[in-house]
DNA sequence: GAGTTTGAAACT
DNA sequence: CAGTTTCAAACTC
């Protein structure tokens, strides 16, 4: 068979039916009325709906938050596609090929779903972790704790060293975990191997016998959670209290967190919070006016100031530090 | 942009 | 369950 050729909506299941068989209009093809018409065939359907011309935006269309896919062969019914992956449909944003993905073929995408939740595949995978929302329209298990599905399941990484974003951990912007089962790791957000290595400022809260095995709401499975590099932020669960006296506090929730606090932070706050990687993130702020950029390192000499800075998403960063300035 | 590499998913 | 193939994304040139 050739997948090139025009192929028709899957059958269901669609997942393994035979592509070649030929598939009539689609079972929602009421909803088709949210279209002028109805493409007659899926090449038709792929030429309006999947022009290479079509914009790519951050947002938009029925697969919103959805991660564009481009998948080409696997009509966006596998867990190939990240959109599919995710609970998601594909949008106009996508640059797939003969997509099915689609609430136009909600039956078909509801029948690869099912299958493979009979399979017990279709929870969560790394690749929903990749997307800005995760769980939007898959399952209850899907919506639970979908960090805790990566996390469990772990990358499996030979090659990469888990310095790529073939990793999903390091993609996910976290650390390996005992979950992972890869080799030669040295995912720079945490190591399975040596996790006494990293810094305790950046290793999870929870201890190792009960990681990931609680639910927190910022709990992404216990992994380490940090941003990438470029963005120097510390986890978020390292901000649930405030800073005193340069001692990062230790959430009460966690209070079963094993680490000593007198092996915490002090030395490592000044390290990770220094004022130099907050000149350096500033500078890369390009909003930033020359006055700002001469005035700013006062507000860093601050520690908390400092974490607060660079714990904050670049936006906001912004914002807060312009009103940290104003307040000078 | 084309070709290669990579790891996950699918298949046998 | 292990090995192989297929797939799409990431990466390199």
């Amino acid at each position: 068979m050739d997948p090139e050729a025009a192929p028709p909506p899957p059958s269901s299941p669609p997942l393994e039916s035979n592509p070649e068989d030929r598939v009539e209009a689609p079972a929602e093809a009421g909803k088709e009325a949210e279209r002028s018409a109805e493409p007659a065939s899926v090449e038709e359907m792929n030429n309006s709906e999947d022009a290479g011309d079509k914009k790519r935006s951050e947002d938009g269309g029925e697969g919103e938050g959805c991660r564009p896919c481009s998948c080409k062969k696997s009509r966006c019914l596998k867990l190939y596609c990240i959109c599919f992956s995710t609970g998601t449909y594909c949008s106009e944003l996508c640059g797939c090929q003969q997509c099915f993905n689609k609430l136009t073929y909600k039956e078909e995408v509801l029948s690869a779903r099912k299958e493979l939740q009979l399979r017990n595949k279709f929870s969560p995978s790394s690749k929903a972790l990749r997307s800005s929302e995760v769980g939007q329209e898959v399952g209850d298990e899907t919506k639970k704790s979908p960090g805790s599905a990566l996390v469990k399941r772990g990358c499996t990484c030979k090659k990469s060293s888990c310095l790529k974003k073939y990793c999903d951990c390091y993609q996910s912007g976290i650390g390996c975990t005992i979950y992972c089962k890869c080799e030669d790791c040295k995912n720079v957000f945490g190591r399975k191997e040596d996790e006494e290595d990293y810094p305790i400022a950046y290793r999870s809260p929870y201890s190792k016998e009960s990681l990931f095995l609680q639910d927190h709401p910022d709990d992404i499975g216990g992994h380490i959670i940090a941003q990438p590099l470029s963005q120097l932020q510390p986890p978020p669960w390292c901000l649930k209290r405030p800073v005193e006296n340069g001692i990062m506090d230790v959430p009460t929730s966690y209070a079963d967190y094993r680490y000593p606090r007198d092996k915490q932070l002090q030395p490592k706050h000044e390290k990770v919070y220094s004022i130099s990687k907050c000149i350096e993130v500033m500078n890369a702020m390009t909003e930033l006016s020359k006055n700002e950029k001469s005035l700013a390192p006062d507000v860093f000499l601050e520690p908390s100031n400092r974490e607060i800075f660079l714990s904050l998403s670049a936006d906001i960063r912004m914002m807060w530090l312009r009103r940290k300035l104003q307040n000078l």
